[in-house]
RNA sequence: GGUGAGAUGGCUGAGUGGUCGAAAGCACUGGUUUGCUAAACCGGCGUACGCUGUAAAGGUGUACCGAGGGUUCGAAUCCCUCUCUCACCGCCA
């Protein structure tokens, strides 16, 4: 969420940039602010009270130690506890009033970002890898992988309805070599920690990183319990120091994590569709770094950089393109998407979405490094990325690496992985 | 799931209704001193928010002793609910 006091001492500009994003939003902080000033003015009343009945009770005590009666200031004390009781009230719903908009704000957008309303106006930055020749047509993965039986999609529906999918064979063993190999990747030559975390999580760490509460009908909740399932390991790795005041050696953190990723897909374009490219499950390898505020953008680049390695190594054509102001996610200040090309469908595929929450997150979730240079507390930058995503990875590398009688090559870095060097 | 014991500041650990934001020790840190390593001594050392205020600071108030509620003029301390931790039993991958 965004820093009060930003908000009180620079309301305009926060205003100003907030409605790059969309119309509309810039009025919750008028919102934030009426409730601010009510909150603040019945807290300094409040607080004068409480010094009081502070000092009156002191009193009181001192004055039964001595033996003497208290009566008269002992029922004075009363009216006054009384009162304070009435306005704690009062101030505590100005207090969650404030908050509840407040978690309504999304992020500023990052300066640098580019202004827009749509998934058209999103810039493309650069790209890596080449598309491929084809002396044949090609064909798109239902079919190459319905014909080598390394997907099941009627049976994947058969269990769990649309949007699930069975893999099967050596298509289960490409989806183990492809994390492994990822996560090795990082690992080894990105120095990240491995992270395995837990799949269901409660409601306040999907406030922390901003799923919750304005996106619960995106999610999949545990009946009976206060549960969900994770969208994305970003939500469990994300939270993982909240509430804690790291040191400054700490930083800066690199995790990564292999989870599944579940996601209802409420009202998304292509759910229901046959096919890997829009599904309610889904394997994610997930990057996240924590670092002081003013090495966001370096780390945010790197990551970028972490994320298109695996494409590379892989031999796949992609593109990477910003979003823009419009097309961002709620917490973020400022996103790379890295699409994959796909030559089955002829379409590029998001397979990573790279990102920095700047402080957005990390204040949500109270987690704070001692800064000593600045001898207090300072909210962390939080970024996060994909690295990558695996259903659409899959899409390009069995659409890319097809063969004209449609068996499908590995690419030489997975060999080890995969344990052979095509799929028959 | 059952029974029992717990939850206090970075750590250990006192504190069972009044001047306790909380003893003491450790750790950390500033200083003094002894020819170094080190020791001794003196001091500092939580977080959040409000008011005030400065170039920076500072001053002041409130809240926080697992969480939430209650009793009381007054709660770390008494009562209730919940969460978590530990031990044992049961069950189980």
């Amino acid at each position: 969420m965004l820093d009060i006091q930003l908000i009180r001492k620079d309301t305009a500009r926060v205003k100003e940039r907030l409605a790059t994003r969309f119309q509309g939003v810039e009025s919750k902080i008028d919102e934030v602010m009426a409730f601010d000033e009510k909150r603040r003015k019945l807290l300094t009343e409040v607080e004068s009270l409480k010094a009081e009945k502070n000092k009156s009770a002191k009193e009181v005590g001192m004055l039964k130690a001595k033996g003497e009666n208290a009566d008269a200031l002992i029922a004075k004390t009363k009216e006054v506890t009384d009162r304070i009781a009435q306005l704690d009230q009062e101030v505590a719903k100005f207090e969650e009033d404030q908050r509840n908009v407040l978690l309504a704000i999304p992020n500023l957008p990052h300066e640098c970002v580019p202004l827009g309303k749509t998934a058209q106006e999103n810039p493309e930055i650069r790209q890596g890898g080449s598309k491929k020749d084809f002396a044949f047509a090609p064909k798109n993965h239902i079919e190459l992988t319905t014909k080598l039986g390394i997907i099941d999609f009627e049976r994947g529906t058969k269990l769990s309805g649309s949007g699930f999918i069975v893999y099967r064979g050596l298509g289960a063993r490409l989806e183990r070599a492809l994390i492994n190999f990822m996560l090795d990747l990082h690992t080894r030559d990105h120095g990240y920690t491995e992270i395995h975390p837990p799949y269901l999580v409660n409601r306040d760490i999907l406030e922390g990183t901003g799923q919750l509460p304005k996106f619960e009908d995106q999610l999949y909740a545990i009946k009976d319990s206060d549960l969900f399932l994770i969208p994305t390991a970003e939500v469990p790795v994300a939270n993982l120091h909240r509430d804690e005041i790291l040191k400054e050696e700490q930083l800066p953190i690199q995790y990564v994590a292999y989870t599944p990723c579940f996601r209802s897909e409420a009202g998304a374009a292509g759910i229901g569709t046959r096919g890997l490219l829009r599904v309610h499950q889904f394997d994610k390898v997930e990057l996240i770094r924590i670092v002081k505020p003013d090495e966001g953008d370096k780390a945010h680049e790197e990551m970028l950089m972490n994320a298109e390695k695996v494409l590379q190594l892989l031999g796949l054509h992609y593109r990477v393109i910003i979003l823009c102001t419009g097309d961002m996610g709620f917490a973020m200040s400022k996103t790379y998407d890295i699409e994959v090309w796909a030559p089955g469908q002829n379409a590029y595929l998001e397979v990573s979405s790279v990102s920095n929450a700047s402080d957005y997150q990390s204040r949500r979730m109270a987690l704070r490094y001692k800064d000593t240079a600045a001898k207090s507390n300072v909210f962390p930058h939080i970024l996060n990325g994909s690295g990558v995503a695996l259903p659409r990875l899959v899409v390009a590398l069995l659409e890319t690496w097809q063969q004209s009688d449609g068996s499908i090559l590995i690419p030489e870095p997975l060999q080890p992985y995969f344990g052979a060097d095509k799929i028959v």
